[in-house]
RNA sequence: GCGGAUGUGGCGGAAUUGGUAGACGCGCUGGAUUUAGGUUCCAGUGCCGCAAGGCGUGAGAGUUCGAGUCUCUCCAUCCGCACCA
């Protein structure tokens, strides 16, 4: 019996798949459909172990999926685009196209051998123009539609990258790739406009079972709906040029007779045009605009204020007035840039107000507060209570004041009630090379153009210069000149290129089209669409997840797909992390070059003493990494594979450790052992009877293990399944089988189980040992085994007893013993005997096939 | 500050509706096989105790015949958002 070989039985079943094209996929509408999907990867250079737990937990999904007759999808692409390859091209001279292809030849071989049940006839990179071409038609209709638009704005500007940033990319005020501190610039920028989609992906989230609560929750904060009044305060006296009134959003009008002043953000265009003329005022706001936005910044920055030469008459006081500041903790972005202050009741009005001596009026009432002493200290009241000092408003709780509140501004005619967002529109315009053209012309005399439909795609030109940062596109010498498509005069062609998030916000429904030509094949997006099962890393749990929702439901509006959710199920797996390692002169070190015997480490060439640090993700930086390749190399895919699932719950953190996956490749043997030298015995049918007491519990312990293990994969538990198996195979091995050919037949059906349930983990392994048992054809294409419900119940059954609570002793009983029956068998037991001798016996709680509880006293 | 999660042996982690806490793996201990082994196999392994027994799921209370699980109050760690009016 030779020892379990992967060097040579991985690479033979990888192109037996091959050679048969077992998992080329077609639309087949006589099946249920399944498509599953891992987020794709970037071509960074090489496959790390992370992606192996992704795509492992997919690639079970697939085989199983497949095993219970789907037909099952399961992709492979490249998102392509992006910074790196443009930097790489900076430091080496590499072109990005260059760089970026010849990654994704070494990591497609990479993923290949880690033998994933892939379609690789749907492999794409969305730098391929056969994919972008799709992008930027979709983006011209998009325009036609009025779903994108182009608009000056303020941008989060990466002096670093010399790019602009979605809000979302601006990470404590610093660019999510340079960690630069990200400076503000007024630019034209093209935009989708997801804010008019917000309420949609707010409420349909509660759409979403499938996906996982924190995510669902996270969307919703970062849309950030709130309900409020927009209002507008009369200026006393002169109003300012251009003013009618000063408009502000509020989410508690109810607390209106405790305002005592208004504030203007420092970019606000009250604040800047009063600005004009007044030096120190220009200093105020630039000393703001300095600030930052980091943690720090924010906590420690006092509040300030600047009063401007203006007051504004209270909408329900005759004759009082409140001063208008330009404040520093104002955000021009939210609302309208513009607030009351009610000191009381917020506690930055409150810092704002005891800074400048303003007035602090309690408007609303704690539950049992004296209204005489009621006051407030340095800690604002956000609390419920009942509404004083607020004349027609006294008396009302703080819900039905803001509701009488806001009818009284509606009735005045100064304000309405509205609805406000966090979220912003998503700016998509970037001023790089390595990214999809957006497909657009400007025209001195027609303005904007766009790209006629017979010029796309529009091509990156192949020569451009990388020796300095900013946009290559933008000074290469010819490609921005052309002709304009509508007066046939000199025009420039836009030279910004999308957001990388624009290209994979619709990738899942690329793959569903079977060739390049088509972005969206309509009748194979019905089949294929939404993505059944969608799998990846929490760090996109807003981002991308976010932008796929907003651009599927653009392109239902523009007739490409029908669903507008693209993703049924989500599930948000943990990163593999491991311990870091730090020589003498403070170095990190690669885990090979340390040896660590009982908690010491030491480096293995020169025998000095290393520091262990602490667990953490995997990154290059700190040299904490294990190369998948080596891992394959040593102990084979499989083996890998198998770690990666069965130590931790999939959605939790798991640590690579060595002896992990030695346990995984001793598994691995330990199976072959078994099954690989059991000869051809899957039996042709079963016997119905003529079993050993061993034979029908190794039976009962197959179909047990088929329904768990079966339940843990629909469930996402891989290790509870991993777990199961291990118990299964002890269970086999252990198994005292007599000579019978019923029993022979029952460890036949064991093992044949055995081979099918593993498959999904380690399917080269499964191959083998399939063939080895007499197997008919190949195991991925082995339906999946059926547990016999007969055979999931035990004729006898093993209780505990418990005497006031505490177990002490276990009796069996058989399955359809009464509770009278337990009961007597329970207080004849010696260990209960024991603990009941001398004490009366007040009550017997018997819970079938659970428990028997004795109550003395 | 707001929101979400998580706390179980030496470690990763199991425990349907409240019903035998610690499945399974790693590690460790002892033994056997082997020329050797960092191989394989067997046995043991929550803690205290020779034992009987006692104690045990972050801490403390509560409900219950019975709580890792439910309720309340804390504590710790992690994640997300954050001057959002």
């Amino acid at each position: 019996m030779a020892r379990y070989n992967p060097k040579s039985v991985e690479p033979k079943w990888q192109s037996v798949w091959a050679d048969k094209q077992t998992f080329l996929t077609r639309e087949d509408p006589s099946r249920p459909k399944y498509y599953v999907l891992e987020m794709f990867p970037y071509p960074s250079g090489r496959i790390h172990i992370g992606h192996v737990r992704n795509y492992a937990m997919g690639d079970v999904v697939a085989r199983y999926k497949r095993a219970r007759g789907f037909n099952v999808l399961h992709p492979m692409g490249w998102d392509a685009f992006g910074m790196p390859a443009e930097n790489a091209a900076m430091q080496t001279g590499a072109h990005p196209r260059d760089w970026t292809y010849q990654n994704i030849d070494t990591m497609r071989g990479q993923l290949k051998r880690m033998g994933l049940a892939i379609d690789w006839s749907r492999e794409f990179a969305t730098c391929d123009p056969e994919y972008y071409v799709h992008e930027q038609r979709m983006f011209l209709e998009f325009l036609k539609l009025g779903l994108v638009e182009r608009k000056e704005s303020y941008v989060n500007w990466d002096p670093v990258d010399m790019t602009v940033l979605a809000n979302e990319q601006v990470i404590d005020g610093k660019g999510w790739r340079s960690g630069a501190a990200v400076e503000r610039r007024k630019l034209s920028q093209w935009f989708f406009k997801i804010t008019d989609r917000a309420d949609d992906l707010l409420s349909a989230l509660d759409d979403l079972p499938g996906w996982p609560d924190n995510v669902r929750t996270m969307q919703k904060n970062w849309i950030g709906k709130s309900r409020g009044l927009k209002m507008s305060f009369q200026f006393d006296g002169a109003a300012p040029e251009g003013f009618d009134g000063l408009e502000v959003y509020t989410t508690r009008p109810d607390t209106l007779f405790g305002a005592s002043f208004c504030a203007v953000a420092p970019d606000h265009p009250l604040a800047v045009q009063c600005a004009k003329g007044d030096p120190e005022l220009q200093n105020f706001i630039k000393d703001c605009q300095s600030l930052g936005a980091s943690e720090e910044a924010i906590e420690k920055a006092d509040k300030k204020g600047y009063r401007l030469p203006f007051s504004v008459r209270h909408p329900f006081v005759e004759g009082e007035t409140l001063p208008v500041f330009v404040a520093n903790f104002i955000l021009m972005q939210y609302g309208t840039g513009a607030i009351f202050g009610c000191p009381a009741h917020d506690q930055r009005d409150l810092d704002f107000a005891r800074k400048y001596n303003l007035d602090v009026t309690p408007v609303v009432l704690p539950p049992d507060a004296d209204p005489a002493s009621f006051a407030i200290e340095n800690e604002a009241y956000v609390g419920p209570g009942r509404l004083f000092n607020s004349d027609f408003l006294n008396g009302l709780s703080v819900e039905d004041a803001l509701a009488a509140a806001i009818a009284k501004v509606e009735e005045m005619e100064a304000g309405s009630a509205t609805t406000n967002y966090r979220l912003r529109d998503w700016g998509v315009s970037r001023q790089r090379y390595w990214g999809c053209p957006i497909p657009v012309i400007h025209c001195e005399a027609c303005g904007l153009v766009p790209v006629p439909e017979k010029d796309l795609p529009v091509v990156l030109p192949d020569e451009a210069d990388f020796s300095e940062p900013g946009n290559p596109l933008e000074r290469h010498p010819t490609w921005k000149h052309v002709t304009c498509p509508s007066c046939g005069g000199p025009a420039l062609r836009e030279t910004d290129t999308f957001d990388t998030f624009v290209d994979s916000s619709w990738y899942f429904a690329r793959f569903a089209a079977p060739t390049p030509e088509q972005s969206c094949d309509q009748a194979a997006a019905d089949y294929w669409l939404p993505v059944d099962q969608y799998i990846g890393g929490i760090e996109h749990a807003i981002l991308h997840l976010l932008y796929a929702r907003y651009f599927t439901r653009n392109m239902k509006d523009a007739g490409y797909l029908s669903v507008e959710e693209p993703f049924t199920n989500l599930f948000t797996q943990g990163m593999v992390t491991h311990a870091t390692y730090k020589g003498e002169d403070g170095a990190w070190l690669f885990p090979e070059e340390v040896d660590v015997k009982d908690g010491v480490a030491r480096h293995i060439e020169t025998g000095a003493p290393v520091a262990i640090g602490s667990i953490e993700k995997m990154s290059k930086s700190k040299k904490n990494v294990v190369s998948p390749e080596d891992i394959a190399e040593a102990y084979g895919a499989d083996a890998a594979r198998w770690f990666m699932l069965s130590d931790s719950p999939p959605e939790r953190d798991v640590e690579w450790t060595d002896s992990g996956v030695e346990g995984a490749w001793r598994m691995m043997n330990r199976i072959w052992a078994l099954a690989g030298a059991a000869g051809a015995v899957i039996p042709d049918m079963l016997p119905a009877e003529g079993y050993s007491d061993a034979g029908l519990a190794l039976r009962r312990a197959s179909h047990g293990a088929i329904a768990g293990i079966t339940d843990d994969i629909e469930h996402f538990r891989f290790n509870k399944a991993i777990a199961r198996l291990y118990e299964f195979v002890n269970a086999i091995k252990t198994a005292e089988l007599t000579d019978s050919a019923a029993d022979a037949a029952a460890r036949g059906e064991a093992l044949s189980a055995l081979v099918r349930l593993i498959a999904p983990y380690a399917p080269h392994l499964a191959e083998e040992c399939w063939t080895a048992l007499g197997g008919a054809g190949l195991v991925c294409d082995a339906p999946w085994p059926e547990a016999d419900a007969a055979l999931l119940v035990q004729d006898e059954i093993v209780l505990g007893v418990q005497v006031n609570g505490k177990r002490r002793g276990e009796i069996a009983v058989p399955k359809e013993a009464d509770a009278q029956a337990v009961e007597a068998i329970a207080m004849a037991d010696a260990g209960v005997q024991r603990h009941i001798e001398g004490k009366t016996v007040r009550k017997v709680i018997v819970v079938p096939g659970r428990i028997v509880n004795i109550v003395v006293g």
